[in-house]
DNA sequence: TCGAGGAGAATTTTT
DNA sequence: TTCTCCTCGA
């Protein structure tokens, strides 16, 4: 499942594809044919508009045409027409290695390779030469690490530079943090995730320090100056360390294709660069773009201004309702509005939704699937209702013959569906959740990890910071003494060698890791651990044991410190066990670190564990997580205020319609039927010092009153039907009444 | 200098 | 409830 990498050398031999053999060795009638009825079959079933895109300035691929965007509605098969491209590109003989197509997950960027892969086979009658050639294929975090690698030593970075999670990142904030003394100020300075979500807000957006504050972070305007002075600090601890956080990957890159002589060497490399969800990129990420295609030659984004859902991650709608005029002339545009997901009900229920927001869109969607059955809008009494509802719902689909992976459950944030999920494991139904946490995110796996990441990085304080400590008996102030020694020897090194960055370089500093350690006086306590793990370190640094292999080692080093430190020892061990195996897919360590910091895995392990590959199981994900996805049935939980929108974003205007956008995505996810559950109580947790306690809730704003003939609204549990008594059925009653009082007084009697 | 234990705060989405 | 930070005892 890993990118396949093509050497890092800036010239590829081209790869052997041309059109012309693959059709002589086919019988296909057009071979050769320059005419316009060559057009092949398999452009046929898509529709016009999806056809203008994919053949827009492909006549000549040798000299691309100017930018081009599509808007592509939900479910109007933006994914298709977009593979259609890059396989239509292919086919016309670009090189697939000239093609950047970068993505927003990985999971897409598969789905992507396979479907070009797929189409493009079909096309030309063989798929071998092109599954290895689609390389450039990723988000733009992954595809940024891997030029700057390349390029690492003509911008000064450390080749071996490894890749900060948000965890990290926030843990090297607070080291600087208290550094500067900031945490011991009489009031109480922003948490280090605060900290870290402003700093990466200016950095994503290009705003000022002051306007983000303002705008989104008002409590912490106080501390600006500090604040200020703190990421001065931070800055400068990263590059001293060699570490780079997500928000480095797209800032390197946008300085780098900035330098005229790089610059020139980077966009030479891509003859077509296509963009998947672009209403969902940030200013920094059209920077990069802009300076990629200046002139827009090559360049092609899809998205939809009606699905841009990350804003809070400073992604703005401007960057796709502002593309056309970059260019001169104006980027041609292409709109797709027939939508093959969703039956017309469903749709225009959607678009209602969509419809209300402060902002017109540019289309309306439409369909020629027809049904009678409108959105279920369910009231019922509380989570716990809901979740019974869900199930019930679920398995009666199930028996109609849907299977479980056709259905979903989406909700707004990661904990909604904590009751569902405890009522899922009860009955035995095998689930999967997209979004949330992490299994990087546990204690055990953060710290198997800094041990490769240190040895991949000696510079990396943050790593070693946490490593060090594992040992019992060394606490902070012992492993900054053991960092500051292993610091200023790998100064002298590099003070005396040649220039810093070099990977002889970094191997001298690995050398020096193993060394300081072995020459440190650890206090007593951690005497008899001090060995093993100088040997451990040693090992790893020098690369002694090859890759797989050296998992395993650590692992086991590990194993010991992990039961001392935890209760749930055994359930930990399980988690590592099958990390060990995802390593074991992985080339190298440093491939395995980058791609699991870039792109870490979804599913968390639990005792359950995960469902196997080929068994059937409900999907659980977050609205945001289940961007580009479809299923026949959708459950969308907690319908109401408070949820959607959510209580924190609805703050400005745009927040609520970003809310908005959101509700309109998970409706939009559904093929067939479509239910949004409304809990009329709420339970609010950690509100008061009073403990739990619960509001009552209303439906969502965004399904306005004069909305709702267009739902189908009932409550559940239903109300149990009272049957219509008969004459017969009376007089047995008056009987029976008899009857009882009789029997009640014969009790004392 | 560690590390356990207690007090108090906490805002959601993801590369 | 859970996490983080701080204090205090060893």
């Amino acid at each position: 499942m890993d990118i396949q990498y093509a050497s890092p050398s800036l010239s590829d031999p081209p790869i052997v594809l041309s059109v012309a053999d693959s059709q002589s060795s086919s019988s296909s009638a057009a071979t050769g044919s320059p005419e316009p009825s060559a057009t092949a079959d398999w452009l046929a079933k898509l529709n016009e508009a999806q056809r203008e895109a994919v053949e827009y300035g492909t006549e000549d691929v040798a000299r691309p045409a100017g930018a081009l965007l599509v808007i592509a509605g939900a479910g109007s098969g933006k994914t298709n027409t977009l593979a259609h491209r890059v396989a239509n590109l292919v086919v016309k003989g670009v090189d697939p290695r000239r093609i950047l197509l970068l993505t927003f997950s990985r999971r897409a960027a598969l789905e992507m390779t396979r479907r070009v892969t797929r189409i493009a086979g079909a096309a030309l009658g063989t798929r071998a030469a092109l599954a290895q050639g689609l390389t450039w294929s990723g988000t733009f975090h992954s595809v940024g690490a891997r030029l700057l690698r390349e390029y690492a030593d003509l911008i000064g970075l450390s080749p071996t530079f490894t890749i900060n999670d948000r965890e990290d990142s926030a843990d090297l904030m607070n080291l600087v943090r208290h550094e500067l003394g900031f945490s011991a100020k009489e009031k109480r300075f922003p948490s280090k995730s605060a900290c870290f979500a402003i700093y990466s807000r200016v950095v994503n957006t290009g705003a000022s320090l002051a306007d983000v504050l303002n705008g989104a972070f008002p409590w912490c305007r106080e501390w600006e100056a500090d604040l200020r002075a703190l990421f001065a600090a931070y800055v400068d601890a990263k590059q001293k360390q060699s570490v780079l956080d997500y928000d480095d990957l797209l800032l390197y890159w946008s300085h780098m294709a900035a330098e005229p002589v790089i610059a020139a060497d980077l966009s030479g490399r891509f003859d077509h660069v296509l963009v998947d969800e672009y209403q969902d990129t940030n200013r920094l990420q059209a920077s990069i773009l802009l300076a990629l295609k200046p002139d827009g030659l090559g360049l092609t984004v899809v998205g939809d201004d009606a699905q841009s859902i990350y804003s809070f991650r400073g992604a703005t709608v401007r960057n796709i309702l502002d593309f056309p005029t970059h260019f001169d002339p104006p980027a041609k545009q292409v709109t797709l509005e027939r939508n093959y997901r969703s039956t017309q009900p469903i749709l225009e229920a959607s678009n209602a939704v969509i419809g209300l927001a402060s902002e017109r869109y540019t289309k309306n969607l439409w369909t020629d699937k027809a049904s009678a059955q409108r959105p279920h809008l369910v009231t019922v009494a509380d989570d716990a209702d809901q979740a019974r509802y869900i199930v019930e719902q679920v398995l009666a689909a199930r028996e109609a013959g849907m299977k479980l992976k056709a259905q979903a459950v989406l909700f707004r944030a990661a904990h909604h569906s904590a009751a569902l999920e405890i009522e899922l494991t009860r009955r035995n139904i095998p689930f999967v959740k997209f979004g949330g946490l992490k299994f990087l995110d546990s204690v055990h796996v953060k710290d198997v990890l800094a041990v490769l990441r240190w040895a991949e990085n000696p510079r990396d304080r943050v790593a070693g910071f946490r490593v060090v400590q594992l040992l019992p008996g060394v606490g902070p102030a012992t492993a900054a003494r053991v960092l500051d020694d292993i610091a200023s020897r790998a100064d002298a090194i590099r003070s005396g060698g040649s220039g810093s960055g070099t990977p002889d370089a970094a191997h001298g500093v690995s050398h020096c890791t193993a060394n300081a350690l072995a020459a440190f006086a650890p206090p007593a306590r951690a005497l008899e651990d001090w060995h093993p793990f100088v040997a451990l370190m040693s090992s790893v640094c020098a690369r002694q044991t090859p890759w797989p292999a050296e998992f395993e080692m650590v692992r086991r080093w590990y194993e010991p410190h992990l039961e001392r430190n935890h209760e749930d020892a055994s359930i930990r061990q399980a988690d590592l066990v099958q990390m060990e195996s995802i390593a074991g897919t992985y080339a190298s360590r440093e491939r395995f670190l980058t791609e699991l910091t870039l792109d870490p895995p979804d599913a968390t392990s639990d005792e359950s564990g995960v469902p196997l590959i080929d068994e059937d199981y409900l999907i659980l994900s977050t609205i945001h997580s289940a961007k580009g996805q479809e299923w026949r049935n959708v459950f969308v939980l907690n319908g109401v205020d408070g949820c959607i929108p959510s209580d924190l974003g609805t703050g400005s205007e745009e927040e609520i319609d970003e809310e908005r956008r959101l509700l309109y995505v998970a409706m939009t996810r559904a093929k067939e039927d479509l239910h949004i559950v409304m809990p009329q109580r709420f339970y609010v947790h950690n509100q008061t010092h009073l403990g739990d306690r619960h509001v009552w809730a209303s439906r969502t704003r965004f399904i306005a009153p004069h909305l709702l003939p267009l739902f189908d609204s009932h409550a559940w549990p239903p109300a149990p039907v009272v049957a219509a008594p008969t004459p017969a059925g009376l007089a047995a009653a008056a009987q029976a009444k008899i009857e009882i009082a009789a029997k009640l007084r014969k009790m004392w009697g």
